[in-house]
DNA sequence: AATCTTTATCGTAATATTGCAATCTGAAAA
DNA sequence: TTTTCAGATTGCAATATTACGATAAAGATT
């Protein structure tokens, strides 16, 4: 097998899913956060940012846009890059539903 | 290759990284959502809930239990499996900080 | 003890991911 | 037009993940 049984679970929780594994590598974290640095989106310098080949770089950024983390415009010749807030928004409110039911809750049983 | 560069990047990028990926999957998704329906989190019936055998099940519970995101207890010759908060915390923090930083920003460059 | 119940582990097959060299594309600059 | 530059795509090798049948481990039940 190998192949993940998506059509098995609700359309939530693959997308939870899809979002979270796009952030699942390091490569990826840190793309976002380089995002998060500049101050404009004007981004021709990530693969210089990342200990990691430009092919391989290419491939991440392609991921998270594919996820919808990100959002890529052309500009000039280079490509202007930046974070999709809804989706970061989407993860925010889904681990703050979690923090919060997990705190009103206080079972501590384990 | 096939292999993560992890020791490129800071902990903390690896860390999120490992946090992510493991609810990068709608299994684990449906794991941690189904811990949450469940009052108390004594819980013998994960893999009845899920559409997945039974070892497949005990394989993503124990990735996310590696991950730090659920804390099993034996309990007679069940396991008490449940959330630790602190992951979630973790999580909620990271993309509340993203989250508030772009609001803040507001360049709406793409 | 023999059995049941619950969960973990092993072994294996199928598929996915990671990473890079080489190459291609397309726009800007010369 | 030729060159240059930024980025994407292709092709491939190495490794990781997903899934499950078979089996093992360990406490509970009879």
């Amino acid at each position: 097998m190998g192949a993940t049984k998506t059509d098995h679970f609700t359309d939530k929780q693959n997308a939870i899913a899809t979002l979270t594994k796009a952030i699942g590598h390091p490569a990826r974290v840190a793309i976002i956060e380089y995002l998060m640095k500049v101050d404009t989106c004007i981004c021709g310098d990530i693969v210089n940012e990342l200990p990691l080949a430009q092919p391989t770089v290419s491939q991440h950024l392609k991921e998270l846009k594919n996820a919808g983390l990100i959002k890529g415009s052309i500009e000039g010749n280079a490509i202007c890059y930046c974070i999709d807030e809804k989706a970061i928004e989407k993860l925010q409110n889904y681990f703050g539903n979690i923090s919060t039911k997990l705190t009103n809750k206080k079972k501590d049983c384990c």
